[in-house]
Formats: structure tokens, C-alpha cells, sequence
RNA sequence: GCUCGAGUGGCGGAAUUGGUAGACGCGCUGGAUUCAAAAUCCAGUUCUUUCGGGAGUGUGGGUUCGAUUCCCACCUCGAGUACCA
């Protein structure tokens, strides 16, 4: 083609697609994104104290589980929750209600950390780059987060937007860190209160009649003794009753890495990063006492609305169980040994007893004879990471100490055990073992050759233990002899207690949570240490900044990179940080080296929204708190079941009780969001292999040459059979470098391949799964050279696999790119027509045609005047058009409500390909049928409304009113069953008598010819639903 | 192992209290328009069939005039949790 033909065809081409009425989203979307920018149309109305807030509208809250924002930028199943979330919140907006959207960044944390270790750079300003965007040190452009979110058009009150690692919202993460230091609870009132009333009682009667949640070693004293202990005594003690506190907690140190792991770090008993080896270790950790509210974190379950597993998890979590503790005697020692048993019924068939091998009585019970093999023991398995005990739950191993212990009721000698089945966390960390009711005590017993003894009648217990509860009677029990499980446990309890040996009780597996990380970022602890003592530092001196270091490595001596600090030292005479070098332990103490982990932040950041203006001096007005309540709607991913959710309802519960918030629970209804998996796309790499009479079998891997196949041409992992022609070449290209290389053997020999799939970025890959071989060649260098077996046309197929989202995988696909394609509006849409917003499902971005196609429809059901304008009249509706209108809303409207985004697109669709073929362009039903949409696409809507002559916001206006009056119909197509299966359908009018029906029905023709000369036995109607024949 | 959730066309999924199974969309097939392509529009699309019909919502049974929906047993997949005494 000439180069003037080519131009005059483009330039046709720019005209036709620029017509003034095409749907341009791109202009669009960035227009009434400045516009909701520069009009704060999204910004929530505050209460007024001087009008009492009774200024506003009812409220409604509507939050997203903030994120962390990382480097690697947003993909498409991230938005998901966002996008449902802010169509409810536009909905609501449109119902009438102040609303409450808010956004947010949980912005401490490991891989800023991680980064900084090793580029460097502040975690401050990765962390602001990845928020706001800019070049890392890298060079690498990163959009961040905030445009990322800013393109899909949310309705987010950016006004109060919070970032944890901000020194103005971590103040008061700290403020609050001081209010659960400065308290303790009580057990009797069931909850919290501030430490100095704890004082006043030990100053007026000690501490006898103190019922409190504390550490279970606290000394009993009197009220003369507590005046005359020191003051790093008393410090001491109420250390033990604070609701945070320092204790020797088990922890996974690593040496190497110089810090405590979590379980998840730690893979077969090395560190992930490293692969160091990791001991279990007591250190000094700070802790929190959530253990004190177990009770009301189980009962509060029952007062919010959330999804079901997500409660279960939590209550498992929490596990709450019924039982006694019996306190066993030690033979010829002083020592008593608590444990916890829930079937304190089974008393009389414990044969041993077993102790964690971290059990503190451990050393002083064990005998001289066992002492080698116990110390060995233990040391064994303290080498093992808890992870790798739970994971190898087969073996049984185990050695006795060598002491007994005496039943508490036949006075029997008891030997005592150590063994790795029994948790040093759980209970007291000891176990009366009930072989004969116990598969675990069973399995020991056998293993061991202890005697197993039989105290349930009729059991048969050769093979296994009889843990039955439901149909036991006790036997060879004295007093418990023929007694059933509830009975026997009653009487056994009364006993135990009687003779002061034991007690019911009621255990919980949940621990107090350790608090504290040997990390740089994150909350410093406002703490400094006056004689060892950890003591707050006034509430009016924070923010207590985060400290300068020269690295974000822990020291050489194995302390935090806080250790690193030089000026990191608290003046109790100035109030100030000052340089280390001033340490006197007089007057300037050293302050707390250990952060705060990545829960602290976001324990409470959802009151931090209620707050608008006065953010340096509370944490949140009071008015903004009795406004705002708490947040009514909650939507995030299900993986913060036991952490996030569990520890909020701990802060709340706490925050209550001493007055600071109004609400118990912090979220009232809570979805989880089903995650967006990948499409992963594979291509077949072939591993050669030479097979020779003289050599055998060699492994060829080493050669340079790469293979690639074609999927149709593999199968398990090799060639198919019918593949002749594709293996020789693929020999032939092997042959060749052998052949380069001097390998080749006189000796006749064989090349086969074997194939593996391996990851290919999905950018190499058009819809139809064929592989861009160009594009491939050059993504890695390795591949230079590559050399394809392509099928006709040098096609070369890659399979497809539905997985995780994740750059490691090379399947994420970006919003961003979505929106520049096809358009927020589209891209809206399209994740919430997916599927049900709580259930995982795979993009597909082949799919979103449909729903592109579906906007255009939309776009010109509006402009269908002359030259596709703008057009709408003023005349009055069709009676079908205002019917579809109609029975839009009234779907809508319940889909909404029920959290049922995908069937309202289905709707949408419905509606706009029957007011299209209505030919429909009335204003009375294009006007609140844009309402409608807006929720889900804002953009296309705004724009609309604007065309219908509106000067405000179409998220200003009210959401259109049902009305029953259009859907009333007169006739009911019937559906004709026989015996259950429908036939045929038949009109007849809504107002027939079931006699009318009936003879209509079998007057009709068809009714004769699937009767087939039967007489019907019966007919079943039921008017206005259906009609059934049976016979 | 335990707890929870889910199984419906080639694919994502719909069917709100038991009442026309497969809405809506993708894909596919055919057609219109076009020099051609893109875009758009129209028709078809669960399987099977001797074109009458027959079968069909993981499997087997049950309740019912009627079951994707309720009950029982089982199978498969997914998520969480894991020696919790």
C-alpha cells in the first residue's frame, strides 16, 4: 500500500472513532475523578458538638481491611473487596446515610525492613514511594498505591486517611500501649481497671482478696508488707497484674539472624531465610494479657455478625474446655505437680504421668540413675523447632525421671515421665496419662510397656483407648463404680476439692500474645528501665520518635538495631530523649530496645477514622466515638481470622472497660472476600537424556541447547506416541551440540526427553494460549537460543494452570493496565460479576469483553439521536419499559443488601438489552435507571447524569423508589408438568379459579398427547405458580 | 485426624420460602455488514436421539404431586487447624 493510503486510512480511522458520542472512558473517568477530588464529594460530615450532632443524617460505616503497602504494587485481586465495599457504601450514600469510607496504610513491617537490611535505604521512605509513588534506588518506576486505588474511581474519604508509621498515629498506638500498662484486671467485676485503684487496695489490705488475672507466681502480702517493699518491689509485683507485661516467654531464637522467629519462619528446624539453625529459648518478651478476656472474646462471638468458619476459627482459637486440675504429690519431695485433665471422671485408670520436657521440676525431680538420659532428652528436643515436633506426631519418645508421684485417692505409686506429646504451653504443661481412655496416653503406654487398666465396663480397649463420653460407666473406680460420665465428673470434682487436691476448672488454649519484635520497624515501646523495672514514659512527652540507626541489622551483641541507637536514652528531669552517653541510672535511664509487632497498629485504627480534626490531641473525640459507634460493615480476606480480628476485639474490649470507647466489638456485620487466583501459563521444557549400550544412561541437562515443546505434542511428561517426527528433531538439535562438542559415541545411541512444565509470564501469552517466541527468547537470557518444536505456522501452545496471584508465578495481571484498556467502570464491574464476592475464583481477562460490551450498550441507550446523540424525551414511559425500571430496582436493591453483586450485573445486562430493544428513551426511566448503575460504575454514571442536565453529583441522589403498581400482571404463563416434568407452557389469566385452570389445561391439546390415554390420577394446582398432572 | 465450606454445560456462574434447571456473560458455530479487518448486529449452543422422545445439578438411597433446594449414607475438591490432656 502507498504511504499516502496508509495515512488517509488512519486519519478516516481517527475520525470514525472520535465521533463526539462514543463512550470515551479514558476522558471520562479522569474527569470525574478531579471532579470528586476537587469537590470532596466523598468527604464524611463530622458530628458538631455545638449542635449536639444531631445535625446529621444516621451514619454508616463502611471499612476495608487496610493494607500493607509494598513495593510490588497492586494486582487484580486486590481491588476485589475495595470495589464491593464501595458499592455498598455509594448505595448507602444514595439511601441517605452519612457514610464513613475511609482508606488507610498499615505501613510497619517486615519488608520494608527487609528492604532496608539490604539496600540501605530508610524504610520511612521506601514505605512513602510505595504510598505515593516515585523511582526506588533501584531505578524501578513505582506507581503506588495511592494512584493505583485513585483509577478505579473509589468514594474513599481521603481527608482521613492514616499510615501507621506515621509519628502523629503512632502516638497514640503508644498512648494506648500505656493505658493496658496502666491497668490490670479484675476478675470479680470481670474487667479492666486502671493499676493505681489495684494500689490503693494493696496499701489498705494487701493482697489476699485480690481477684485478679495475673502471673500465677504472685506472693501473697499484707498491707504493712506492701508499704514497707521497696520500690522496685513494687514495681515487681505489679508487673505481674498489668495487662501488658515483661515475661520469660518460649520463644524460636535464632543465633545467626540474631532474632526471634514466628512458627512460620521456620522450615524443618531452620530459619527460611538462611537456613540457620533455630533452639527454643525463655527470653524477656513484652506480653499481653488477652488470655484475661478469653471468656468475653468467646461470648461476644455470638453478638456480631460474621461469616461462620470465621467464628469457628476463632473459637477453636480461644479453645475454651471444661475440666479439673489435680495437684499430684511427689514421692519423697516437697514438689506437687499441677495438671489439667478434662476428664477428671477417669481418675482411677492413670497408670503414669507425663511432663513436657520443659517442665520446670524437670531437673529437681529427676533421680540420679535417669539424670543422663532426661538431660539428653531434653536437650534433643529443644534442638527441635515446635514446628517439627507438631509435624512428627508418629514417633513416640519419651524417658522416666525416675520419681513417682502418689494418686491422690489410692495413694498408688505413679512413675513419672517426660515426653515431647505433652505441650509446655498448654495447661500446666502436664498430663495425667489414662492410657485406657487416651489414644495418645494409649499409644505411650504400649510403646513404653506401662500397664494399661480398664475403668469403663464392658469397654473393649485390646486394640485402642475408649474415649467415648456419651455411653460410659465407670468401673474399678471405688467411689465412682457405676457411674456415668456427667455423674462420675460431678462427684470426682466435689472430691478433689473436698480434700483440697484439685479444683474444676475451666482452661483455655488460647496464650497471652508475645508483643514484642527484635525489629526496627516498628512502634518503639514507650518504656525506659529504671533498676531493671520497666516504667512508662509520661503520656504528654509522646510521640516517643522512632531513633536514627546506622544499619537495621541487630547488633553484634544480639540486641535489636534499636541497640544501634545513639541517642536513645530517657531524661526523667528534661522528658526528652537524650545520647545514650548520659545514662546515669539516676536520672536518665535506657529505653525499651524491642518494637511493637504489626498488630499494634492496626488494633484500633478503625476509631482513628472517626476522627477528623483534632487528631494531635485525642486519639478520637468523644462525640466522633458516640457518633460512629463502630464499623458497620467489614470486608477483608479470612487469613486475619486469628490474628488481626482476634486482637481488635482484645484492644476494644479493653479500650471499653476503662471507658475510652463506647462499643464492646469493633466490627458489627464482617465479610471475607474470596481471593482472585491466577491463570498461570506453562510451556513444556524437555530434559534430554542419551541412553547407550556402553555408557547406560547420561544425563544431558548440562548442555546448553533448551527445548521447548508445544503442549499438544506432551503427554506424562513425554512425547506422545504419535510424536516421531517432532522427537527426532528434537534429537537433531541435541545431536548438534554434541556433535560441537566432540561427544558423539560410534556406538548407536538413543535421546529421550522428558518434559516439565515451567512458569512463563503471562505477558508472553495472547488469549488463545499461544506463546509469543520472540518475546520469550529475549525474557531471559538463557533462553536466547531457545529452540521451539511448534506445531503448523510455528504455534507453540502453553497449558494453563489456575493458582495463587503472585509475581513469583508471573501471572499477575494490573488493574492499571485493565483501566487504561478497558476502564474502571469495566473493570468494577467486571470483579464483581465474577462470581459471589466471598467464594475464590480465577481472572480471566478474556471474560471482560462482555461486561465492556454491556457499558457501550448503556452509553448508547442514552445517545440514540441523530449521529448517536445524546438523546433523551420527555415524554411519558412504556408501560414495559417501567416494568423492566421496576423490577431492576426491587432486584437491586435486595442483591445490595444481600451482598449479591454478581446477579445485580446479570440484571443490569437484562435491563438495558430490553430497554434497548424497547427502544426506551424516556426520561422518567433513564434517569433513575443511572441511579441504579452508579454504585457499580460511577464514572459512565456521573457523566450521564451530568447529560441529563444535572449540575450535583449523581451520588447525591436518592435511590430510586420501588413500586409494586408496574410488575402487577394479569395473565401467568403456566408451566404444564407431567409427573414432575415440565412439558409445556400455558398463558391463562392470573385471576382463574384452580377449576377454571384445570379445564383449560385439559382441554388443551398437548395435555391428550403426553397423557398418552391415561386417565390422571390427580392434578395439582397451585394458582399463580404452576400446574402438575399426575397419571 | 478434627472443624468449616463447596461440588450444576467447554468455562465463570444463575435459580431469594421445595414449583419452567442452565438466567447473564465468556467461548464456540452459522449469518449480516465490510475490499478486508476491527467494531457492531442477528440466530444457535446441557447431553443424547430412530426427531416421537429419553437422560440430566458429585454418587447411592429417602420424603414429596414435584427436590439443585429438605433428610440419611458415601465420594471428591478447597480452606483453616493440628499431639490442646
Amino acid at each position: 500500500m502507498p504511504a499516502y493510503s496508509k495515512a488517509l486510512t488512519r486519519n478516516v480511522f481517527f475520525q470514525k472513532n472520535f465521533k463526539m458520542s462514543k463512550y470515551h472512558f479514558n476522558e471520562i473517568e479522569a474527569k470525574w475523578q478531579k471532579y470528586w477530588a476537587e469537590n470532596q464529594t466523598f468527604k464524611a460530615a463530622s458530628p458538631d458538638p455545638s449542635k449536639g450532632g444531631e445535625n446529621l443524617k444516621p451514619k454508616y460505616y463502611v471499612l476495608d481491611m487496610f493494607p500493607y503497602p509494598s513495593g510490588a504494587g497492586l494486582h487484580v485481586g486486590h481491588p476485589l473487596g475495595y470495589i464491593a465495599s464501595d458499592v455498598y457504601a455509594r448505595f448507602k450514600r444514595h439511601q441517605g446515610f452519612n457514610v464513613l469510607h475511609p482508606m488507610g496504610y498499615d505501613s510497619f513491617g517486615l519488608p520494608a525492613e527487609q528492604y532496608a537490611i539490604q539496600t540501605g535505604q530508610h524504610p520511612a521512605e521506601t514505605t512513602k514511594v510505595n504510598i505515593e509513588g516515585g523511582v526506588d534506588n533501584r531505578g524501578e518506576e513505582i506507581q503506588g498505591y495511592r494512584k493505583q486505588l485513585d483509577k478505579i474511581g473509589f468514594s474513599f474519604d481521603w481527608s482521613r486517611e492514616v499510615r501507621t508509621s506515621n509519628p502523629e498515629y503512632y502516638k497514640w498506638t503508644q498512648w494506648i500501649f500505656i493505658q493496658l500498662f496502666e491497668s490490670w484486671y479484675c476478675k470479680h467485676a470481670n474487667k479492666a481497671f486502671h493499676i493505681s485503684e489495684l494500689i490503693d487496695v494493696f496499701e489498705s489490705e494487701g493482697n489476699d482478696n485480690v481477684e485478679a488475672i495475673c502471673d500465677d507466681n504472685v506472693e501473697v502480702f499484707t498491707a504493712q508488707q506492701w508499704r514497707d517493699f521497696s520500690e522496685t518491689k513494687k514495681q515487681e509485683i505489679l508487673l505481674k497484674y498489668r495487662l501488658t507485661y515483661l515475661a520469660e516467654t518460649e520463644v524460636n531464637w535464632c543465633p545467626q539472624l540474631g532474632t526471634v522467629l514466628a512458627n512460620d519462619e521456620i522450615v524443618n528446624g531452620v530459619s527460611e531465610r538462611g537456613g540457620y539453625p533455630v533452639v527454643r529459648k525463655k527470653m524477656k518478651q513484652w506480653s499481653m494479657r488477652i488470655t484475661a478476656y478469653a471468656q468475653r472474646l468467646l461470648d461476644g462471638l455470638d453478638t456480631i455478625d460474621w461469616p461462620q468458619p470465621l467464628k469457628d476459627s476463632q473459637t477453636n482459637w480461644i479453645g475454651r474446655s471444661k475440666g479439673a486440675t489435680v495437684k499430684f504429690r511427689i514421692q519423697n519431695s516437697e514438689f506437687r505437680i499441677p495438671v489439667f485433665t478434662t476428664r477428671p471422671d477417669t481418675i482411677f485408670g492413670v497408670s503414669f504421668m507425663v511432663l513436657a520436657p520443659e517442665h520446670e521440676l524437670v531437673s529437681q525431680i529427676t533421680t540420679e540413675e535417669q539424670k543422663e538420659a532426661v538431660e539428653k532428652y531434653v536437650e534433643a528436643t529443644a534442638k527441635r523447632s515446635e514446628r517439627e515436633r507438631m509435624a512428627d506426631v508418629k514417633t513416640i519418645t519419651g524417658v522416666f525421671t525416675g520419681a513417682y508421684a502418689e494418686h491422690p485417692f489410692s495413694g498408688e505409686a505413679i512413675p513419672i515421665w517426660i515426653g515431647d506429646y505433652v505441650l509446655a504451653g498448654y495447661g500446666t504443661g502436664a498430663v495425667m496419662s489414662v492410657p485406657c481412655g487416651d489414644q495418645r496416653d494409649y499409644e505411650f503406654a504400649k510403646h513404653f510397656n506401662l500397664p494399661i487398666p480398664n475403668i469403663f465396663k464392658g469397654a473393649d480397649i485390646s486394640e485402642e483407648a475408649y474415649s467415648d463420653k456419651e455411653n460410659t460407666i465407670i468401673t474399678n473406680s471405688d467411689f465412682l463404680n457405676d457411674l456415668n460420665y456427667a455423674e462420675a465428673t460431678e462427684k470426682i470434682i466435689a472430691a478433689l476439692e473436698e480434700k483440697g487436691v484439685g479444683e474444676g476448672k475451666i482452661n483455655y488454649r488460647l496464650r497471652d500474645a508475645v508483643f514484642s519484635r527484635q525489629r526496627y520497624w516498628g512502634e518503639p515501646f514507650p518504656i525506659y528501665y529504671k533498676d531493671g523495672m520497666p516504667h512508662a514514659i509520661p503520656t504528654e512527652c509522646l510521640p516517643l520518635r522512632l531513633p536514627e540507626v546506622e544499619k537495621y541489622l541487630p547488633t553484634e551483641e544480639g540486641e535489636p538495631p534499636l541497640g544501634r541507637a545513639d541517642v536513645w536514652a530517657w531524661d526523667t528531669e528534661k522528658s526528652t530523649v537524650v545520647s545514650n552517653d548520659l545514662i546515669d541510672n539516676k536520672t536518665v535511664f535506657p529505653l525499651e530496645l524491642n518494637t511493637m509487632p504489626g498488630w499494634a497498629g492496626s488494633s484500633w485504627y478503625f476509631f482513628r477514622f472517626m476522627e477528623a480534626a483534632k487528631r494531635d490531641e485525642v486519639f478520637a473525640s468523644k462525640e466522633g466515638l458516640d457518633y460512629w459507634q463502630n464499623v458497620d460493615l467489614y470486608i477483608g480476606g479470612s487469613e486475619h481470622a486469628t490474628g488481626h480480628l482476634l486482637y481488635s476485639r482484645f484492644w476494644v474490649k479493653f479500650m471499653h472497660d476503662r471507658g475510652l470507647v463506647p462499643v464492646e466489638e469493633p466490627f458489627k456485620k464482617l465479610i471475607n472476600q474470596g481471593m482472585i487466583l491466577g491463570e498461570s501459563a506453562f510451556v513444556y521444557k524437555a530434559i534430554p537424556t542419551l541412553l547407550s549400550p556402553t555408557k547406560g544412561i547420561q544425563d544431558l541437562s548440562f548442555l546448553k541447547t533448551q527445548i521447548f515443546a508445544s503442549a499438544c505434542f506432551v503427554k506424562n511428561e513425554q512425547f506422545c506416541e504419535t510424536c516421531n517426527e517432532q522427537h527426532k528433531l528434537a534429537a537433531d538439535f541435541i545431536n548438534n551440540e554434541l556433535e560441537q562438542l566432540n561427544l558423539v559415541d560410534e556406538v548407536p545411541y538413543i535421546i529421550e526427553f522428558r518434559f516439565f512444565p515451567i512458569h512463563v509470564d503471562i505477558e508472553l501469552v495472547n488469549l488463545s494460549n499461544h506463546l509469543n517466541v520472540e518475546k520469550f527468547k529475549k525474557w531471559r537470557p538463557e533462553y536466547n537460543n531457545a529452540q521451539f518444536i511448534s506445531e503448523y505456522g510455528g504455534i507453540v501452545k502453553v497449558i494453563r494452570e489456575v493458582e495463587k496471584m503472585s509475581k513469583s508465578k508471573y501471572n499477575v495481571v494490573n488493574p492499571d493496565d485493565i483501566c487504561n484498556q478497558y476502564g474502571a467502570d469495566t473493570l468494577r464491574m467486571y470483579e464483581m460479576f465474577l462470581g459471589p464476592l466471598e467464594q475464590a475464583k480465577p481472572w480471566s481477562t478474556a471474560g471482560i469483553s462482555g461486561v465492556h460490551g454491556f457499558l457501550k450498550k448503556l452509553w448508547k441507550l442514552y445517545h440514540s439521536g441523530e449521529n448517536e446523540n445524546f438523546y433523551v424525551s420527555e415524554e411519558a414511559a412504556s408501560k414495559e419499559a417501567l416494568k423492566t425500571l421496576h423490577k431492576t430496582i426491587k432486584k437491586v436493591a435486595e442483591d445490595i443488601e444481600n451482598f449479591s453483586f454478581n446477579t445485580s450485573v446479570s440484571s443490569f445486562m437484562i435491563a438495558v438489552n430490553e430497554l434497548t430493544a424497547q427502544k426506551c428513551n424516556s426520561r422518567k426511566v433513564l434517569e433513575p435507571f443511572i441511579i441504579l448503575i452508579s454504585p457499580y460504575a460511577p464514572h459512565i454514571a456521573e457523566e450521564l447524569w451530568a447529560k441529563l442536565g444535572h449540575s450535583y453529583s449523581i451520588s447525591k441522589a436518592p435511590f430510586p423508589k420501588f413500586e409494586e403498581k408496574f410488575l402487577v400482571e394479569s395473565t401467568k404463563e403456566y408451566p404444564i408438568s407431567f409427573n414432575g416434568k415440565m412439558r409445556f407452557t400455558l398463558e391463562l389469566p392470573l385471576d382463574f379459579s384452580k377449576d377454571e385452570i384445570e379445564s383449560a389445561v385439559m382441554a388443551h391439546e398437548k395435555t391428550a398427547h403426553y397423557l398418552e390415554g391415561r386417565t390422571p390420577k390427580k392434578v395439582i394446582i397451585v394458582p399463580g405458580k404452576i400446574v402438575n398432572i399426575v397419571g
